[in-house]
RNA sequence: GCGCCCGUAGCUCAGGUGGAAAGAGCAACGGACUUCUAAUCCGUGAGCCGGGGGUUCGAGUCCUCCCGGGCGCACCA
């Protein structure tokens, strides 16, 4: 797809490259390595439109100072057919380019012809990469950890498909092991007490309300038909019956939040084919096992860990760890590249001896890539507020969806890098002035939707962008905006190599933010004919790049407000 | 004690592979609506980038040591 900065940064180079060739034809400079030298975009818009660093990184080489090397290069430079109007040297030797701003309204045509695909590239590939995220304990709602896994890994995935990927969104359940032991006793309990049975939910068990709830429906529809039957059979029945409607519940609650997995992935029939077993006996083999206190320990130190890990318990269950080592092993088995994994905070110390295990594995440990997620407080009236307003209880996925909305809860887990603590203010998320972001960048593509619905109104016809003229487009403002859109492929490139979302939300507010000053400062309907068309034209690339922002971060853009 | 993350304006945070005089929003103060949505815009003030060393032409960015905060360090997940 076409990168009109891209290109011209290409055809800068091609000037600086010739540039010193011909210097080292002319004797004037004696350069045997190129350096790696960048093209940057100056702070400072007095330093032109961009800039090299060349000149500092061969003062060793050619034997004089920067500043000469960079006025010998400058002198041999051939700007004919470029934007390219002029070149300074600068500074400790940077060699400054200014641009002709008609390179800038190419912009136009391209998002007009590109539209909803402006900004995707295939720099992936079609390469296969699994993004896991939320993958909630089954056991209960889902919290805001939960929440803002969702919101992030999703951005990613849609960021990630975006520029080329093959990507495929997973919920890991955990419907296996201690917790969901501990699950069948809680409700076998409240099965019993409902009964007027004497009975006693462990320790680490599940005390919330919505257990007895699911037992009371449970004996609405099945009665006392699982009183006399033997323990085992009685928990799993009712452990099934639990999972379904928890699982059925976290479904809604995301598709209401607007995510979609391809795949839920069931830790029990890892255990069920057979997959852990194999996976445990594969690393016994390998000699990467050893029994210990009647327990089988993995050697995760020996791959970087700080120690080893337990596989199979004493009690002759594997762990949790050895059920995650075969899960990863099926992801790569199943022919993914690149496996993310999206975890809370409380799990940073679980990243070593998982890439120890995925190395054991014989793969290579960056192809598992681990994002870190830092807490969320949620701050109402300017305290922590822990508790759901409606509920009194904590607040879960859609306590926060029914109180700020989806749109303001996608951006505001977007707004922070994963690796940062959020504060999330909910009075803010649901204010609808200046102040709320969401409702910024919202209101900016409402807005140009007015302008666009009265223009339609008014009878003017919008000429594609090819046979209009564009040049007319020289207002600051105007410049400013187009800068921006031209830099929107890097934005999203930029973002999905990092895997880090948040910088869409950061560009969106900016874009926003130009066009509403470009609003202020320049009419559209009623100007003379060639602006008029220009500006409609310019507008209505902001509409369809905000559009295409808001899409990856999930949210709506609303035509009217 | 060990490991990971964080520390930038009063508050919340940005600062691609090191680059030229550190940015935004909010809060504070002062302005702009007979005109396409004032849910907006314009302006002002505000900083030893936690601290000390080091690497180099050049450090908020890299290395190291401290200080402060969060989170881990189970035969739980």
């Amino acid at each position: 797809m076409a990168d009109i900065i891209s290109d011209i940064e290409k055809s800068i180079k091609d000037v600086i490259d010739r540039a010193v060739k011909k210097a080292c034809e002319t004797q004037e400079l004696n350069i045997t390595v190129m350096p790696d030298y960048i093209i940057e975009v100056p702070r400072e818009k007095t330093n032109g439109d961009f800039a090299t660093n060349i000149a500092m990184l061969l003062p060793k080489q050619a034997k004089m100072p920067p500043r000469k090397i960079a006025e010998i290069l400058t002198s041999h430079m051939d700007t004919a057919d470029t934007y390219i109007e002029k070149v300074e040297t600068a500074g400790p030797g940077f060699i400054n380019f200014y641009l002709n701003n008609k390179w800038l309204i190419n912009v136009i045509p391209v998002i007009e012809k590109e539209a909803e695909n402006y900004g995707r590239c295939n720099k992936g590939q079609g390469k296969k990469i699994n993004v896991e995220f939320v993958s909630a304990n089954p056991t209960g709602p889902m919290h805001m950890g939960n929440a803002r896994g969702a919101a992030l890994g999703d951005s990613l995935a849609n960021l990630l498909e975006a520029v080329g990927y093959d990507v495929t969104k997973e919920f890991y359940v955990n419907d296996s092991g201690n917790q969901i032991e501990n699950f069948g006793k809680s409700l076998e309990a409240r099965y019993l007490q409902l009964f007027g049975i004497e009975a006693e939910i462990p320790e680490e068990g599940y005390h919330g309300e919505d257990i007895i709830e699911h037992m009371r429906e449970l004996i609405k529809i099945e009665g006392d038909k699982y009183l006399n039957v033997p323990e085992e059979e009685r928990r799993a029945r009712l452990t099934e019956y639990a999972l379904e409607k928890n699982l059925a519940r976290m479904k809604k609650d995301l598709a209401d939040f607007g995510v979609e997995f391809d795949i839920w992935f069931s830790e029990q029939t890892l255990h069920k084919v057979g997959k852990v077993e194999q996976t445990i006996d594969y690393l016994k083999e390998k000699g990467y096992t050893y029994e210990s206190e009647d327990a089988l320990w993995f050697k995760a130190s020996q791959f970087g860990a700080e120690k080893d890990e337990v596989l199979i318990r004493s009690n002759g269950l594997p762990t949790y760890f050895a059920a995650d080592i075969a899960y990863h092993k099926n992801k790569f088995e199943r022919g993914f590249e690149i496996a993310i994994d999206i975890w809370g905070a409380d799990h940073h110390g679980h990243i070593p001896r998982m890439k120890g295990a995925v190395e054991a594995l014989g793969y290579n440990p960056d192809r598992l890539h681990v994002i870190i997620m830092q807490l969320v407080r949620l701050y109402r009236q300017g305290e922590i507020a822990r508790m759901s307003k409606r509920t009194g209880r904590a607040v879960t996925l859609s306590d926060l969806i029914e109180e700020v909305g989806r749109d303001a809860a996608r951006f505001f887990f977007n707004m922070r890098s994963a690796d940062t603590h959020l504060d999330f203010d909910l009075d803010l998320a649901v204010t609808q002035s200046t102040d709320n972001p969401v409702f910024y960048v919202q209101y900016a593509h409402a807005r140009i939707c007015s302008i666009l619905r009265q223009a339609e109104e008014n009878g003017i016809t919008i000429l594609p962008a090819e046979e209009a003229n564009l040049e007319v487009l020289t207002e600051e403002s105007e410049l400013a905006i187009l800068r921006k859109l031209a830099d929107f492929p890097s934005e999203i490139l930029n973002s999905a190599l990092a895997y880090e979302p948040y910088h869409l939300t950061r560009y969106s507010l900016e874009l926003s933010s130009l066009f509403h000053t470009f609003y202020n400062s320049c009419r559209v309907i009623g100007q003379e004919e060639n602006i008029m068309i220009a500006r409609l034209l310019l507008i209505k690339s902001v509409k369809q790049v905000l559009k295409n922002t808001l899409t990856l971060l999930g949210i709506t853009a609303p035509e009217r407000m």
